[in-house]
This record gives structure tokens, sequence and C-alpha cells, in this order.
DNA sequence: GAACTATATATTGTATACAATTTTATGTTG
DNA sequence: CAACATAAAATTGTATACAATATATAGTTC
């Protein structure tokens, strides 16, 4: 573990207060947030023993703060805890990744509606210029900024949804599925299939025709699952070796 | 505060590992049930300030403890947090309340369906009873055990689904507005209401027929949030006095 | 040498102590 | 007496210490 993810210039001498207010500085939220994005990016592994000790070496957090971070991930169905043996990343099978698209499905499919019946002209501008940065992405390969370029294509269509308790629960079931999506993008083919069935989504919310929302919609995540479930396929088919 | 929250045999030789294994006896999931239903049940009023030294004496347990349960509570939306000024219960205004059941009705109505596609003949049978049950507690005036026979048929019905995400998903939003809901079966006229919509959509589930599901779940839900938002209105009536 | 037991170590569960911040109370001044 | 400044109390944020449990190691017996 040679990782560093350090929130602060750790351990003594916190300057918590510093940059003003309102910026939710606290130590927990630092600690969460790093050890959320840890997992999405795939930096622990699924079914990975999470050790407290280490965590608060590699955070800089004390045990307190930590704990209550991991009590957080735990809430968000991120990490699983077993008495007094500790915290492992949440290891997915195949049911729950059904589950989890299935729930998934029926939420984003929600969303894109409600985004038609309610986002302003301007909203619906703006998501298809973030569908035009994201046609760029796949054009150039620019891998890296993908998911940042996704995530705000995502963010146009929650906030005008105009829901957040059911932004709320999307977020954290995309969470759930994250890192295993993030593999699939390298994938350049499933890259330019998934962009076809965002634009194909895309032309529907601007068109605000509910019916060819839900079908694009939902082909599109059904794509998604089925590349899930066949990659997770392979990853078994490699452990039997 | 005179009410008692006690989990255990109070602070000093905890007997935690008796009664055997696998019954999640940790002084935290004691904690954490009982300060849920303490919200739950209304003891605590929404927008009251939770003190955490108060909260400590009341259930018995220490802050570390408590605290972790907090957060825990925190992350399902019932308590809200501002820094260095404690914890609230979480207080809905009508915007929130309109957002909680537009999310609602779809993971329900979706729930419903999905039951009618894989529930078991007996499934079918057991929820039937269930309604029964209900019928005999409106006819009765029952009103102390309807609750938890009404969560006994939403309980079958989310087994049936076949879908623990979507259950979660569902449990925790149905949290957040539940000390509402039971102030209103206190209203003989709206309890019969009620009981009528779910005989609808129990005869739906029982035919399995798709269409007459979603327009019985979504009557029941619509007409739920209409009780809850008119309650509420009248609540800030009273206030203005 | 394999299998079992006992001990030691590591890890989590729990409790308490200290520091930072906010809120309340007090006193002073105009 | 109102308004402000200051100090005291209360409360939360953070860190550490102790207890209970689980895992790993070493030793003993067959």
């Amino acid at each position: 573990m040679a990782v560093t993810l350090q929130t602060g210039p750790v351990r003594k001498a916190l300057p918590v207060k510093a940059a003003g207010r309102g910026v939710e500085t606290t130590l927990r939220s630092h600690t969460q947030v790093a050890l959320r994005s840890a997992i999405l990016n795939g930096q622990f592994v699924a079914g990975q023993k999470l050790v407290e000790r280490e965590l608060c070496e590699l955070t800089g957090a004390s045990r307190s703060v930590l704990r209550e971070a991991l009590v957080n991930l735990e809430v968000n169905g991120l990490i699983e805890r077993q008495s007094y043996c500790g915290y492992r990343v949440t290891e997915l099978d195949a049911r729950t990744v059904c589950e989890i698209f299935e729930l998934r499905s029926s939420l984003e499919t929600q969303a894109a509606v409600l985004f038609a019946e309610r986002a302003s002209e301007a909203e619906l501008e703006a998501l298809n210029r973030q569908l035009e940065k994201l046609e760029d992405c796949v054009e150039n390969f620019d891998i890296e900024i993908m998911r940042p370029v996704k995530e705000g294509y995502y963010d146009i269509l929650f906030t005008g949804c105009r829901n957040r308790e059911l932004r709320r629960a999307l977020e954290n079931i995309i969470d759930r599925v994250c890192h295993l999506r993030s593999r699939l993008m390298r994938d350049p083919e499933l890259r330019v299939t998934s962009l076809h069935e965002m634009q194909k989504l895309t032309a529907a919310l601007l068109k605000r025709d509910p019916i060819a929302i839900r079908a694009a919609s939902l082909a599109h995540l059904d794509s998604a699952k089925e590349a899930v479930l066949a990659s997770m396929a392979d990853e078994a088919f490699k452990d039997d070796l």
C-alpha cells in the first residue's frame, strides 16, 4: 500500500477553519470523500479487507474520524462490516448487479421523463452541448476526461428533473457499480455503442417525447448491464485458470 | 425528556456477547434502532435539536457509539448535521414531501409490478391474508396494531418483487415520511379510504394485471401525498395563531 | 510429520479525555 | 434601558486509551 490518500497537512496543526465558511471542512467529510474515490477508482479492489489502522495512516485521520466515515460508506453500500472482522469492499455477484441495474433503470428512466417535462430550454441546450463534448472525447480517445464529461451530462439531467430525492437515490446506486463501468470504458467498441445510445436518448429528450425517452433510456441501461455481466463472467473465467 | 430509551443494562458490565451469535448485538446497532424508532414514532419532533450528551444518557451508549449511530441516521436523511451546531431531526417542507412521494410512487409501483411478475401463488395468498388482517383492524379500530400489520403487507410485497436494492431504497424513503403518515391514521375517514385503495391494489396484484396495478398504486400514493400535504397545511395554520 | 491446544499478536468494539467552536450569560457604556 | 463587548458554559470535533474478540504462531502430543 504505497498509495497516498493524505487529506491534509497531516495530523498536527490542522487548519480546518481555513478557507472561509460553509466549505464543509470537517476531517470526516474529507476522509469520506478520499475513501469513496479510492473505492470508485478501483484503488481498493472488491472484496479487499480494510484495516482501520492502515486507513488511518493512509488518510491521516484518527480512528474516531475514520470510523464515522466508514459508517457512511457502509450505509451507502460501498463497504460491508462483520462484527470483529472489520470492513471489506462490497463484492457484487451477478444477481446483485442485476438488481442494481433494475433499480437504476427505473430511477434513471423516471428522471429522464421528468427532465423532459420540467427542464428549461437552456438546460436542453446545455445537455446537447455536453453530449457534443462527449462525442469529442470518444473521437479523440480522451479516455481520462470521459468520466467527468459523462458525469457532467448526468448532472444536468438530474438537476433538470427537479427532484433532489430522486437524484440522491440515483447517485447512490450509480456509485455502487461505478468501478465496474469505468473498466469497460477501456473497450473502444463499447464506447462507441454507449455514445450512440446516449445520442438517441438526447434526441428524444430534445423532442420531449416520453415514449422515445423511455425506450432509449431502458435500452442504454440494458446494454450497460449486459456489458458489466459479460465482463464479470470473463473475470470469473480468469480466476479459474 | 423523561422518555427512556435505554437499550440495555446501562453502561457497566455490558453482556453484549450474550444471546448467542449472529444476532447483530453491537451497541451501535442497538442505539441506531432505538433512535430510529424514536424519530419514526414521533418521540423526537421534526426540527428538534439532538444534543449528544442527552442522547447518551437516554440510550446508555457512549459518545463514540452514539455518534456512529447518528452518522447512519444522517445518511438515511432522518437527521441533519451542521458543523459545531449538532444534529436536528429533519424538517420536511411541502416541496420535499412532494419529491419524496414522487420517488416513492416510482419505486413502489415498480415493486408492485415486479411482484406480480415474480411472486409465487403462496405469496399472493399471504398478501391477501394480510389484507384481511388489515380490514379487521380498520373495522375494529385497532389503531395500535395497524402499523405493524401494514408493514407486514409491504414486507410481503417487497420480498416478492425479488430485488433487495429496490427494497432498501423503498424502506429508506418510507422512513422519511413515516411519522407524518402515522398521525394521519388517527383520522377514521382516511383509514377507510386508504384501505379501499389497498383493496383495489391487492385485487390487481392477484390478477397480475400490470396496467391495473400501476393505476391502483399511483392512485394510492397520490392520495397519501395529498393527505400529508393537507395535514401540513393545517399545522402551518395552527402555527400562525 | 500432522493435528490439536495454548499462547501471543493483531484488530475491532467501546469508553473517555482534550481541543475548537458556538451559544449563553454577564457586565459595561452610551 | 438598549446595544455592544467580553467572559463563561455548553456542545461539538478530534484524539487516544482500554476491553473484547479474532487471527496467527509456537509448542506439544500422537
